[in-house]
RNA sequence: GCUCGUGUGGUGUAGUUCGGUCCAUCAUGCCGCCCUUUCGAGGCGGCGACCCGGGUUCAAAUCCCGGCACGAGCACCA
């Protein structure tokens, strides 16, 4: 028995099935994001549900968030999945919620204020002891939680924690931390809270909220899962079924966080989140990737736990096969040399060449060969003594003319891609290669163009056209081979 | 160190739950041929893998035990 793409989700009604992707607004999304993306929409799809998109930012400091970058992302996942989310939250504008929750937890003696410094909690975690501060009355925690709330309480003074058995082997999960001390101004609700939940905390308290079903996240989160199921055995909860998947690795890409790509933007080291080189889901829209073609190539991936490495060959052929038919011809001459065009067999004629060799685009462009325009450009690694040019003729290359033997296929010669110089103009191709963006400058057909399309230029790759200015060179963007 | 997870061809992936139909699937990659007025696409063929060692069994990628390797968590990040 094969299985084709995803497996089956466990305790999964169909129309009943309520997923969330909860990036952190720190930055547009990446191409890593877009699995969690892809793999979300694909279990909504297949089961009715609905999608939660949620920006969990309720860190101020180490990460914090972009006020631009909530709309970017509600972008990113439009243009991934090509419908909007069915609801969208900021955890910023739900705090009141996560702040009663943690208060009914210390009510109710399972959640505690630790005013251990977390150099201190470290070394009492390894040696297995508790917290000096778990052991107090429900009363002194609520003061001292107050003092969190009302700003009293500087940063670092404090945290609340979760209560759990000090007998858990994991020393991850014992008396995990919940909620912080933050006073740094949140770009979306300013200063007005003072203690922040973490992650696992806001996280639990929100899906349970949403009604969450299933979650899919990074195997990196396996103890996030266990923590969290701890937290609903106190709140009495029922936690979700929880599915993960492992590191992927880009070749070709190095390793970027969103927080170094941030930081190398405001030194100017990328020209902008859409700089070709950075492996953002907005690079790869500018470069004119096919939406599709991620969504066909995580799916295939699938959902296992281990961590592996792919090839950017490998989404590139998926994008290849999305795009290859419908996307026009055209001659992008790089390195040209002027060659004059001899013995003409009529003194004028119109060429047209298809706008595909299968004609899955339909037209063609129509090139103009006289005595009065005769003079064409080659690329300078194609000159040699006897080619053919492309849908045209073959050429004998004596010093700077070309001078045609056949318009028929006679040979085997090379055949070589070219333009009339009449219809041409420069224009200008940005290439990300590693760290560097490399400029090929050359000549491309002056009409038959449009802005932001895709083409492949011919013997040289998919690229997009970005600007085709009134003077000055035609701006393209590199996609693939 | 403690805890958790993962190990199928170059890269991914199916199969592992309920052992046989698996001398192991599909994609990508590489090689060759065909087709084609692109170094693209398409077609055909080929290359190449069950981490290691024991055990159970008529039979193991699949079950058991023991190694090994890799990754992650043990943040007042997400």
């Amino acid at each position: 028995m094969r299985r084709e793409g995803l497996p089956e989700l466990k305790n999964a009604e169909k129309g009943k099935v309520v997923l969330r992707f909860a990036p952190n607004p720190n930055g547009p999304l990446t191409i890593g994001h877009s699995r969690g993306i892809v793999i979300n929409a694909k279990f909504a799809e297949e089961y009715e549900g609905k999608i939660i998109l949620r920006f969990d930012d309720t860190d101020t400091k180490v990460k914090p968030p972009l006020l631009e970058a909530y709309k970017w992302i509600e972008e990113d996942y439009e243009w991934i999945t090509g419908k909007k989310p069915d609801v969208v939250i900021r955890a910023s504008d739900r705090m009141p919620i996560y702040l009663k929750y943690a208060e009914q937890m210390i009510s109710e003696g399972f959640g505690f204020v630790c005013r251990c410094s977390s150099e201190e909690f470290k070394k009492l975690r390894e040696s297995g002891e508790g917290s000096p501060y778990r052991e107090r009355s429900i009363q002194e925690n609520l003061d001292d939680w107050n003092k969190m709330i009302s700003g009293e309480m500087d940063e670092g003074g404090a945290v609340v924690r979760v209560k759990t058995s000090l007998d858990i082997p994991n020393p991850a999960l014992r008396d995990w931390p919940a909620l912080r001390i933050q006073h740094k101004v949140h770009p979306c609700v300013g200063d007005k809270y003072k203690v922040w939940p973490l992650l696992d905390f806001q996280s639990a308290i929100e899906d349970h909220k949403q009604g969450v079903t299933h979650i899919i996240r990074g195997k990196d989160l396996m103890d996030s899962t266990r923590k969290q199921k701890l937290l609903y055995e106190h709140f009495g909860w029922k936690y979700p079924e929880t599915l993960y998947w492992g590191r992927v690795k880009l070749f070709g890409f190095g390793s970027f966080s969103t927080s170094g790509m941030r930081n190398s933007i405001s030194l100017d080291e990328y020209s902008g989140w859409d700089d070709i080189r950075l492996p953002t889901i907005r690079s790869f829209r500018r470069r004119g990737f096919n939406p599709n073609s991620l969504n066909d190539f995580w799916t295939d991936l699938g959902l296992t736990q281990k961590d592996i490495s792919i090839s950017m060959q490998t989404i590139e052929s998926f994008n290849i096969k999305k795009i290859d038919s419908t996307t026009p011809r055209r001659s992008f001459v790089r390195n040209p040399v002027e060659l004059e065009l001899n013995n003409l067999e009529n003194d004028s004629m119109i060429l047209k060449i298809a706008n595909h060799p299968e004609g899955s685009v339909e037209g063609h462009r129509e090139w103009e060969i006289s005595n009065q325009n005769r003079i064409i450009c080659i690329e300078r690694i194609d000159l040699k003594p006897n080619i053919r040019l492309k849908d045209f003729a073959s050429i004998v290359i004596k010093d700077d003319k070309a001078i045609i033997e056949s318009t028929k296929m006679i040979d085997k010669r090379p055949i070589v891609h070219w333009l009339t110089k009449n219809n041409s103009r420069e224009a200008i191709l940005y290439a990300p290669d590693k760290e560097e963006i490399i400029i090929y400058k050359g000549l491309i057909e002056k009409d038959d163009i449009l802005e932001d399309t895709v083409y492949q230029l011919e013997r040289v790759g998919f690229v997009k056209i970005e600007k085709i200015p009134n003077d000055g060179p035609v701006e393209m963007v590199w996609l693939h081979n």
